[in-house]
DNA sequence: GGGCGGCATTGACTTATGTCAAAAAATTAA
DNA sequence: TTAATTTTTTGACATAAGTCAATGCCGCCC
């Protein structure tokens, strides 16, 4: 379990803990393997732990009777996933599945309890990755309701540009289907959308790389979120 | 402060906790006086520290560049707002607005980051509560992407049914088109929908006042969720 | 109590997006 | 490489929900 221990300290939510805390918590991980699209754990079930993700994807998401499928998140290495039922005594509020070949580290409920009670700087840790993720939620309602798929998925390109090194031409690291599944769609509107939108010469699609043509446009679409606004101009 | 005893005592956040705890919150706090419609504090702003309310309803809300609103929440007396900043060290990720006369109490960051320090027990609701509401926005998120306006309005009718005693007759206690708002549609749309459910005989309009008449109907199209899946039974 | 202003309803119309089906492209396996 | 399976794209069509505008309704305040 050592191999873990830089990823670990570094997290946000075990930042700031001293080394031979560190130690014994990576005492207390359980390793856990999924292969691709494997289930971790679904909507309702029992919570008596928390994952922290150490390699590959992870996709937490809703599913509607007719098996539409909503993602919430998307969790790659480093982040904290599966806390919700640890703290507010419920069941899982949604499913996790793997997107690809994956390992977690999986921390039981009481320990992590006893860390928190023992450490206040752990607790503050993880209200602030609480509190981050309330925000993700206000932004993904927002984008839900108030933005069309085109701001959204706008919006989403931006963002991994920033995330991935501020290159123009970025990397999708998940599929087509599942993007549309994250923005709130479906493949077919999403094809649609990519290719109008390359059509006014915004973005340059070639596969899972994406070369964003015109930031400033995109952002104006990602700002207003309606295409009606835009043509006004 | 003392007329707020009990009812601080009895919140979520604050209940195990020793009397002489809760008379020291209780003087840091500050009492804060809202008009109907007006607004405690907008998105982006720096925050300080939250709020519990105390009197009145407070709405949590989106802000389209065209002026459409998307409510988060609805908060009433005992419920605290405005922590995100607190622990996430950003600003308020949306606004917030009294929608009738309204009393709240402010507890500046210090004291409360302070509190939780000393206070395990403290710490454990707030996690426990941030982790519900965490819970809530995965439900907005799945009415949002995954139900049509009908479906979404049928879950709020049998939820608010089961706050409201389970009576059979419920009463709103927000404008329709506050409702609207809510539900992340229209008023026209809001509208049409109800006379729509009531010619079905699901429901019964009058005014605020709506009558469930087919809970088992109500149910189905909650869960459901689209109009299409139903109508093929 | 009467007029005023917000709230709610209704109608005609537009549109973004979903549905279903089939073809094309890309990825994986043999 | 070829075959097989999945993913993506394209087309024709259906529909839920938004827009704009007008009217009706109700509570509120002077």
């Amino acid at each position: 379990m050592k191999k873990y221990f830089k990823l670990i300290s570094e997290t946000i939510l075990f930042s700031g803990l001293p080394d031979h805390h560190i130690e014994k918590l990576l005492k207390i991980a359980r390793e856990k393997d999924f292969n691709k699209n494997e289930l971790i754990f679904s909507e309702g079930d029992n919570g008596d732990g928390f994952y922290i993700n150490v390699e590959g994807l992870v996709k937490i998401f809703k599913l509607s009777l007719e098996g539409k499928e909503q993602i919430l998140h998307i969790f790659g290495p480093g982040e904290p996933y599966g806390e919700v039922p640890v703290f507010s005594g419920k069941t899982f509020p949604a499913n996790a599945e793997t997107i690809s070949k994956c390992r977690s580290l999986f921390f039981p409920r009481k320990s992590i309890v006893n860390l928190i009670t023992q450490n206040p700087s752990i607790s503050l840790n993880m209200l602030a990755i609480l509190s981050l993720r309330l925000r993700q939620f206000t932004v993904q309602v927002e984008n839900l309701s108030l933005k069309e798929v085109p701001g959204r998925l706008a919006a989403y390109l931006l963002m991994l540009s920033i995330e991935q090194d501020k290159i123009d031409t970025i990397n999708l690291n998940i599929s087509k289907s599942q993007l549309a599944s994250l923005l709130g769609t479906i493949p077919e509107t999403l094809s649609r959308i990519l290719s109008k939108m390359a059509g006014q010469g915004l973005i340059d699609v070639a596969g899972r790389r994406i070369k964003l043509l015109d930031t400033e446009g995109l952002e104006m679409l990602a700002q207003t979120g309606r295409i009606a606004d835009i043509e006004k101009l």
